[in-house]
DNA sequence: ATACAACTTAAAGTTAACTTTAACTCAAGT
DNA sequence: ACTTGAGTTAAAGTTAACTTTAAGTTGTAT
């Protein structure tokens, strides 16, 4: 099976440009040209760009994806390195969420509140205060 | 109670270039410049900041924090506006947890693959497979 | 033959949120 | 008087991850 630019973009919601950006960081690899021109991917390229998108999620840079790319073609030799990558990024994402968990909160008090400050316009009552949320 | 711009760069953990940047676009206001120097500031700073750290913990960007303390200077005519913005931002701040969450389950995923890829490396064992995890 | 859509390239531009730089200003201590 | 340290300014630079631009190429439909 192979795929044009095209497919691949809808596929993965992706602008073309960004696909090519990829490559030219290279982090998509051995992306044949069709007659040396039009861009021809397969399988594996598929494969390629479902794990970027979920490195991307964990808010790892692309340059720590291609590394870890370039060690998982050799994965017995760095397999220590790869898990001390991983586990790194882990702590960032956690880190990650709890800031963003916390935020919500935030958001979410805010929105209780103003909630009350709204009804309290329409209705003609007195304002909350922020002992009411 | 007055700071200088140290004292708040090591209350929030902040460069001062940062504080300054901040007055700068309008985030932080009527800062008093003593003797038309340096910058003094007051709790209402550090309520300001507070606040400003909790919006981007929630990735509220900073022109969108900035409109924020605009929309609350008249919280009675603007409620609606800021409760539309604290929703919108608190969909987008719940897709990013989500995502984060899906980043955070894939990592892991990894770190148990290559845990076990470790140990089959230092024990001499066959190499795992994904079904393993 | 010609037009068109769907590609291609290299290089420059964009964005947000800072950060750095270079040259300057005070107030306080020696 | 001089040095030091903490602060100041405006302007330019930085970073990541793209995005846009301008000019060119190719296969297919008319």
């Amino acid at each position: 099976m192979t795929y044009s630019i095209t497919d691949l973009s809808k596929k993965f919601d992706l602008p073309a440009s960004t696909i090519r950006y990829y490559e030219k960081i290279g982090l998509l690899e051995n992306v044949e040209h069709a007659n040396s021109y039009r861009r021809v991917y397969n399988d594996s390229h598929i494969d390629r760009l479902n794990a970027i998108e979920c490195f991307k999620k964990a808010l790892l840079p692309l340059d720590e994806i291609k590394r870890f790319f370039t060690y998982e073609k050799n994965m017995k030799a760095n397999s220590e390195k790869i898990l001390e990558m991983m586990k790194k990024q882990e702590v960032k994402t956690i880190e990650s969420m709890e800031a963003l968990q916390s935020g919500l909160d935030h958001l979410q008090k805010k929105i209780r509140f103003y909630t009350l400050v709204n009804e309290a316009v329409k209705n003609n009552t007195p304002m909350p205060s922020w002992n009411d949320v």
